[in-house]
DNA sequence: GTCTATACTTCGATAGAC
DNA sequence: GTCTATCGAAGTATAGAC
């Protein structure tokens, strides 16, 4: 029971955004009563917690997924470029900045992500000490969330165009890394 | 007095986002009562909409600004960076996120901006086919944006080696562009 | 655990006197 | 133009019966 409210208030948080989230809206959409809410949980800020722990648990997930992928570069850039994933991250923030009391947790594990995602880029950029890992991370979470939060509003001017940038370095990054006797990917 | 509303609003809009915009906090910090904000506007989306077109106004003034300065290509960049655009930018999208009648006008005036930031950077890297203009602009946006909204948040791993490349970048971009009998900048 | 009932706040907005 | 008064909806949260 406590799930279906924290499920209820993720889905909220991916339809409409961290503003969409309030007690008698949750429950709606759990199909309980609002009281019922407070049983399992003290205030909102407890289920809000709830649900950023969850998201964060399932973000290492997709990392560790990434990294264990043929291309983990490229499944990187596909992890801060999905829509979902991106759409998330940038709500995550939103929270961060209004409620005082999550705060911490949310910078906490936004600076876990990256830092993972800086050690494994570095590993795989070794060759290019002409580009930081850490600021190669940077461009990538800030470059996918504003695609992903620009689409939703019909702007997509410099879409085509930024991707295209993406595209060839993640080409140029991959080229010297990859095993030459090995058959270069299929596109 | 009309004025004194929308000052009032964008204030907020700055000191807390979008989301503190109300119509007793705004006629608060003018020092009004709650009704009068509603004898010169008739809802609050049109308070909102006023704000909205005086930060487009001012952008747009500043681009100008930047353009006729000695390197305009790195006051595009601060126009970008700068705290105080940056946030009110990421407050434009949240707005356009939430109000239905409002974001056409976000919408076209963010593509009005960015448009002529493309065409002046595409002026300015004319030299450097390889990288289409609407995608650094595009960077740059996005990249400034989350510098700015994640320094509020007291997380600023990566910020200094994203910026570390974004200057190899300008001193990159601008160095065939400079006229080579001109001594070079100071910094 | 789940229910009914309810308290208190803030929200956008309107009516009507002056 | 500016005031007092007020509405209904939605926000968080609690008390107490079952």
């Amino acid at each position: 029971m406590r799930m279906l409210f924290v499920d209820a208030a993720e889905q909220i948080l991916r339809d409409e955004g961290y503003i969409g989230i309030s007690a008698r809206q949750v429950a709606a959409r759990a199909g309980q009563k609002t009281q019922l809410l407070y049983y399992y949980f003290r205030t909102m800020d407890d289920l809000i917690l709830a649900v950023v722990r969850r998201i964060n648990e399932r973000r290492l997930q997709r990392f560790e997924e990434a990294l264990a992928s043929a291309d983990p570069l490229r499944a990187l850039w596909d992890l801060n470029s999905n829509p979902a994933g991106a759409a998330l991250s940038a709500e995550l923030t939103s929270i961060a900045i209004h409620r005082e009391e999550i705060r911490a947790e949310i910078v906490r594990s936004a600076q876990q992500f990256r830092a993972m995602q800086v050690k494994a880029t570095s590993r795989l950029l070794a060759h290019r000490e002409d580009f930081p890992a850490a600021g190669i991370v940077m461009i990538a979470a800030a470059l996918g969330r504003m695609i992903v939060s620009e689409s939703a509003l019909g702007l997509t001017d410099g879409h085509h165009e930024a991707l295209a940038i993406v595209e060839r370095a993640l080409l140029d990054f991959g080229a010297r890394h990859r095993d030459p006797h090995t058959s270069p990917p299929a596109a």
